[in-house]
RNA sequence: GGGGCGUUAGCUCAAUUGGGAGAGCGCCGCCUUUGCAAGGCGGAGGUUGCCGGUUCGACCCCGGUACGCUCCA
């Protein structure tokens, strides 16, 4: 325990008479617990609370800032602070106490909102594989996008860092600091607090209520840059003194003390706080040294510039506090641990994994594989079962894959060191679950998909660990001179996914080297490979980058006018901006493809799925010689910030920015799109009284010929459920449901019973809310209304059909695995479900005809009936029966096709007896009649069987075609001769115009021109002939 | 997004320059044997993922595509 770091803590100021006080801020829930209020706490107080547990659940300290007592969002003096050290006589030093007085000290202190931690998996941001800093989920505040309800929050965000420049996943376990996992504990201030009120309550917080010693802590501030202009942070240096002696304050370069965002946005000065484990000296040298007993805990980002494009910065109004404490670092110093890994973070999860594996215990050691295990597998568990709990799933691509990745090492390490054959990784989730579960209960709430994420995962990597095992042993045979080549090493691992240390490990204990340095150049090759090819791909895309953004917002073109999308009449507007794909032009020719941007228009962006309109343009504008015009087709249209980039071929004429434009939707496609998201939302609905409250939505495709609605579930639906969607669907389309949309505000709008939302979206607020059957004033007037439940509500912002009966008619294509855990339905509308209906009664009928056919007009119909099943659009109900049908006539047609075939071979055998009779000389030559290869080539075995010492070249007329078959034996001794059967069939295949080949006692040979039959004949008696076989004539 | 590899009987996998698709296990029948994962004989089971091309002839060569595995970004 880190005792005795923390029994030197508080110099200043007693306990006793201000505990008290400090209590007395508690919420009720934690202040009863031990203690009423006003009163000192008892002593045994920590016990009490580490007795309760889970069960003083975290949720308490997650309500709105605003129903407790106090939380004034006022500054508060910095003076006056400075003298109230609120102090306790215990301090916090489990894991779990040191997380909760961080919240409640912000919460408590200075009025924060506790926040939860946002998934770690961002499900909304495709850019980002995964949650790695605290400020991920404020990002669209720091941006100006977005807002909160509260101005101070404070929280412990869950954290993944792997793989990309910074973090390489084979450090972890390695060291005593790299983790995939982490928490980040952070207080934030949205334009509200700065850096007096940051500086003050860090230095408190660490002092008073973890008792750091204040002597071994040091604090940075940005220095200046003159490069950038940037003048030195003395406001926050001079803060710092107030705590810190001037040796103690130290300036930072750029690199460590100015935080930027990104190449452009919110950026400003950063001042960190570090901590020196060692204590007793001077350790102000170290800070930033890279010294692993003096490290930084603490960074507190205080934003006050903006980035411009142009690289300047141009001072925010709004600006905002950004902190962020590694959790496990922190209790390392409480603890006074020299490694996060000594922590009771980890050492319960150690003990679990010694007694699922029966190893020895951890033993702490830098440099033994075993204890690297150790750390290894508790730090990858601990991240995967976070990961998991947010609905991620190892895969092959994106974040799945470094899901993988991380697994895969694991598993590797449980293999290697621990001697596990069998999935091993869940039964340390327990472990996480006791550690993590209180703060985060979905590791708990998730607990059986943990577990058979990661069973399924590690089955599967044992399973590949064995084929690479079967490869290994080729490799190993072709080793050169004891070294496994670097070629090998490098397919082991690219193809068969072995990783490379492990084909070291097993190289070690043959006796073999692995040749790395080959190995690394493939890898370096392949790296290049692959990057060479990303950068091809993405070129052409008709978006708008970010610097043509802000170059149209700075010369003041407007952001586009959509109101009128969602009843789209034709309208007036006007062209103000021109964008190639490559740079923004003042005009167009006709034959180019161009974005077009309007001051306004009914023409709806891509968006929620729904696919961008398409429709025409036409436009015009008083030129030299009188009115110029052009005419456009609209392809696609999709939003780029605030600019809706309407896709345009010019079909006829010109384009100029200034042109009056006269806008037309296409109102056929448009109105085929809003049934089928209507038919979505339906669906929707259906899906979840078919599969349950849980088959939550994960995406969404909307277009005019078809809908794709992904979504949570974890099994097929069988056709039953399949036609109760149908059902369901059609009922409602049945009864002609009026579809209601208005905005209502976020809050008042999610308490809609029965309300459908995609998992991981934020949306705005006033929200869209699509409504079908009810309005949506009767929805928010008493939302709790069982009704609702039985009705679809969604947030939406696409256009629906006006009532339902538009739709016309709904049928689900098909059903499939999408991912692991996420399934995908297609689904057709109006006119299309019918075609689908009517293709499936043609199919009916098609087969009705065909049990009546015979032989090969039977097998020709069952192939083209296979065919058009595959390729038709029919329901999936539909599909399902027919392809039931199909397979019985299948069946029917082989036995056909079997019966065809023994009738062809007894004719041939019978006429090749007939000819054996005819033609009793050891070379036998003749045409057997119609018959498939199979037949003539049973025929040329009874011919064998006859003349052992002879040969035979038998020709045969192909059924249907106009082909020609032939085949010939040659016995040894006629080889001896010269008579070779690859030569003899040639030659009689090329007097009927083909040609054909083959080894010298066995040849097959094709003839296009059946009717040079005769000729094939005489030319193959003939080459018999002239090597003095006799082909022919009895005796 | 870009590579590599794979897809053959119910399962696991073969098939040597392109020339008659096999084995083991499993299944069915018969025989033998009253015993433990028994033995013998016989049999059924295949659109070699799908589409197209080259060829007299394609599991094999070429192009495309689907699915799976794997590596990289």
């Amino acid at each position: 325990m880190g005792s005795a770091a923390l029994g030197r803590g508080g110099r200043r100021g007693t306990t006793g008479s201000r505990r008290g006080s400090r209590e007395a801020r508690l919420p009720p829930t934690v202040r009863g617990l031990s203690t009423i209020p006003g009163k000192p706490c008892t002593p045994d107080r920590r016990r009490g609370r580490s007795r309760v547990g889970p069960s003083i659940s975290y949720l308490s300290l997650l309500r709105p800032a605003s129903r407790r007592p106090s939380s004034p969002p006022t500054p508060i003096e910095p003076s006056a602070m400075v003298t109230s050290p609120p102090r306790s006589s215990t301090r916090p030093t489990s894991p779990a106490e040191v997380r909760r007085a961080f919240l409640e000290f912000f919460r408590d202190r200075a009025g924060h909102a506790v926040v939860p931690s946002s998934s770690v998996v961002p499900h909304e941001d495709p850019t980002l594989l995964f949650t790695n800093a605290g400020m991920n989920q404020f990002k669209d505040v720091f941006l100006g996008q977005g807002s909160r309800s509260y101005r101070r929050a404070v929280d412990t965000q869950k954290c993944i860092r792997a793989g990309g420049k910074h973090n390489d996943l084979e450090d972890v376990g390695r060291d005593t600091y790299h983790h995939t996992f982490f928490e980040m504990l952070g207080n934030w201030s949205f334009g509200d607090y700065f850096k007096s009120e940051a500086i003050q309550w860090a230095w408190e917080l660490l002092t008073q209520v973890y008792g750091l010693p204040a002597d071994r802590l040091y604090a940075t501030y940005f220095g200046g840059d003159e490069a950038s202009g940037l003048a030195a942070d003395l406001e926050a240096r001079d803060l710092w003194r107030r705590h810190l002696p001037a040796e103690r304050v130290l300036p930072g370069s750029m690199k460590d003390n100015f935080w930027e965002m990104g190449d452009t946005g919110p950026c400003g000065p950063c001042s960190e706080i570090h901590v020196d484990r060692i204590g007793g000296r001077d350790a102000a040298r170290l800070v930033n040294s890279g010294d692993p007993d003096v490290l930084e805990i603490w960074n507190l980002v205080f934003i006050q510039f903006n980035r411009e494009a142009d690289g300047s910065l141009k001072p925010l109004p709004a600006r905002h506090v950004d902190t962020g404490m590694g959790f496990e670092r922190l209790v390392s110093v409480i603890q006074a641990k020299r490694s996060n890994y000594d922590t009771e973070i980890f050492t319960p999860i150690f003990e679990a994994i010694r007694a699922a594996s029966g190893a020895r215990p951890y033993g702490a050691r830098l440099d033994d594989e075993t204890d690297v295990a150790y750390r290894v597998l508790a730090d990858h568990v601990r991240c995967l079962s976070v990961a998991i709990a947010d609905g991620a799933t190892p895969s092959n691509e994106g974040r799945g894959y470094v899901l993988r990745r991380i697994l895969r090492r694991a598993v590797r390490h449980a293999y290697q060191q621990f001697g596990q054959r069998e999935p091993f990784l869940a039964r340390v989730l327990p472990a996480v679950q006791a550690s993590l579960g209180e703060v985060f209960p979905e590791l708990v709430a998730q607990g059986e998909r943990i577990t058979r994420v990661l069973e399924e995962e590690e089955r599967a990597f044992l399973r590949t660990l064995e084929r690479g095992l079967l490869h290994f042993s080729d490799a190993e045979r072709r080793a050169e001179q004891g070294r496994i080549r670097g070629e090998d090493a490098f397919k082991l691992h690219d193809t068969y996914g072995f990783p490379i240390d492990l084909t070291e490990v097993m190289a070690r204990e043959r006796g073999l080297s692995v040749d790395l340095a080959g190995y690394e150049a493939l890898m370096a090759d392949a790296r290049a490979a692959s990057r060479a090819g990303a950068e091809g791909g993405a070129a052409d895309s008709m978006t708008l980058p970010p610097d043509v953004l802000a170059e149209l917002e700075a010369t003041g073109v407007p952001f586009t006018d959509d109101s009128s999308k969602h009843q789209p009449k034709p309208l007036m507007s006007r062209v103000v901006a021109i964008w190639t794909g490559h740079r923004l032009e003042g005009r167009a020719e006709g034959g180019e493809t161009v974005g077009v941007i309007l001051h306004q228009t009914p023409f709806y962006a891509e968006s929620g799925g729904q696919v961008g309109d398409a429709g025409s343009i036409r436009v015009e504008r008083r030129g030299e010689r009188g009115m110029e015009t052009g005419v456009l087709e609209v392809l696609d249209t999709r939003r780029c910030g605030g600019f809706v980039l309407h896709r345009c071929r010019i079909e006829r004429g010109s384009l100029r920015v200034g042109d009056e434009a006269e806008l037309a939707v296409d109102r056929h496609r448009r109105a085929m799109t809003e049934a089928n998201h209507t038919g979505t939302h339906l669906l929707n609905l259906a899906l979840r009284r078919v599969a349950g409250g849980e088959s939550d939505q994960r995406g969404s495709l909307v277009a005019p010929d078809r809908l794709r609605f992904d979504y949570a579930g974890s099994r097929a639906l069988g056709a039953a459920e399949i036609g109760e969607i149908d059902r369901i669907v059609n009922d409602a389309i049945a009864r002609d449901l009026a579809v209601h949309a208005s905005p209502a505000p976020l809050e008042a709008a999610k308490r809609i019973r029965g309300l459908r939302a995609v998992f991981g979206e934020r949306y705005p607020d006033p929200v869209r809310v699509v409504s079908i059957g009810s309005p949506v004033d009767r929805l928010l007037a008493s939302p709790a209304d069982a009704a609702w439940a039985e009705q679809s509500t969604e947030f939406c912002g696409g256009t629906h059909v006006a009532s339902t009966g538009a739709i016309g008619r709904f049928a689900v294509l098909s059903e499939q695995a999408l991912a692991a855990g996420v399934r995908r339905v297609f689904a057709v509308t109006g006119v299309a479900a019918q075609a689908a209906a009517a293709a499936a009664k043609a199919l009916d009928d098609r087969f009705d005809a065909a049990s009546r056919l015979h032989e090969e007009a039977l097998l020709a119909e069952v192939a083209a009936i296979a065919a058009d099943l595959d390729a038709m659009t029919l329901s999936a109900l539909d599909r399902a029966r027919l392809l039931g049908r199909l397979e019985a006539l299948r069946e029917v047609a082989k036995q056909v096709r079997k019966r065809m075939a023994a009738s062809f071979r007894d004719a041939a055998i019978g006429v090749a007896r007939g000819l054996l009779a005819e033609q009793t000389g050891s070379c036998v030559v003749g045409f057997i009649g119609e018959g498939d290869r199979d037949a003539v080539l049973a025929a040329l075995d009874v011919a064998r069987a006859a003349r052992p010492e002879g040969a035979a070249l038998l020709v045969a007329q192909e059924p249907g075609e106009p082909k020609l078959v032939i085949v010939a034996a040659v016995s040894a001794a006629m080889i001896a001769k010269g008579l070779k059967a690859g030569e003899w069939v040639k030659t009689a295949a090329q007097a009927c115009g083909g040609s054909g080949g083959g080894k010298p006692d066995s040849a097959q040979a094709g003839g296009k021109d059946p009717s040079r039959l005769d000729d094939a004949l005489a030319a193959a008696r003939s080459f018999a002939a002239a090597r003095s076989v006799a082909a022919s004539k009895g005796g």
